[in-house]
DNA sequence: ACATTAAGTGATT
DNA sequence: AATCACTTAATGT
């Protein structure tokens, strides 16, 4: 774990927060797939990605999902990490921990150090690294979910399945691309007739490729 | 060989 | 863009 917390971030944190996060940090591997946290689940960690990349889906009442935002490697979840400052200092004595409102899966084989929530706010104080990181992670995810309304607001469902296919070739560090349609259909919120004609579209456009369960992404 | 799952398609709203 | 109803193709047992 050392030599990955100072592969990634001995230019980001000094020394001593570093000692620390190896001392409070539980370091794990996180399998494709695996569900970090769901939404209504309590936030106890938050994760500082090593590597791998992260899935955040808003999932509402009905079941209904929109792939948010993807963590990768050095990012963190800064606003359920803010969210849960918020929720600790108007808050009651017990050690409640606030709910999350996304649901985290992991997009691929990851590797993360979760840091409890108890140190970061007290790590705010004490490190100048530490708040410049969290302010600049926080104000990432922001501007990742400003473009994510976007895309829904104002884009078509073809340039959205086009942008949703490049956003995950550059995720995923591959062109080809393993996925059912059902599953796209799922992180944008359509049915997947819809996914299978636009994805037939964009083949004929020469934009894609199509194969059973995979799809190869020419242009990105 | 049969059942299950993934993908393709026309017609309708 | 969604839904229905149906077909075809690939895969698992």
């Amino acid at each position: 774990m050392q030599e990955k917390l100072q592969d990634y971030f001995s230019v980001v944190f000094e020394p001593e927060l570093l000692k620390e996060i190896e001392k409070f940090g539980v370091y794990k591997v996180i399998k494709e797939n695996e569900l970090l946290i769901d939404v209504g689940g309590s936030i106890t960690h938050i994760p500082l990605l090593l590597n791998g990349a992260i899935k955040i889906v808003r999932e509402d009442d009905n079941g209904d999902e929109i792939v948010l935002y993807f963590l990768e490697r050095g990012d963190t979840c800064a606003i359920s990490f803010v969210n849960c400052l918020n929720y600790n200092k108007s808050g009651d004595s017990k050690l409640n921990y606030s709910k999350s409102k996304v649901r985290g899966v992991a997009e691929k084989d990851s590797e993360a150090i979760f840091l409890p929530v108890a140190k970061l706010s007290e790590w705010l104080e004490k490190y100048q690294s530490w708040r410049v990181f969290v302010i600049e992670s926080y104000s990432e995810r922001l501007n990742e979910m400003i473009e994510a309304i976007d895309t829904l607001a104002f884009m078509r469902m073809d340039q959205r399945l086009l942008k949703y296919l490049q956003d995950k070739v550059k995720i995923m560090r591959e062109t080809t691309l393993n996925a059912t349609h059902l599953q796209i259909a799922l992180d944008l919120n359509t049915s997947r007739v819809v996914v299978s004609r636009l994805l037939k579209q964009l083949e004929n456009e020469g934009k894609i490729k199509l194969f059973r369960k995979k799809i190869e992404v020419l242009e990105y």
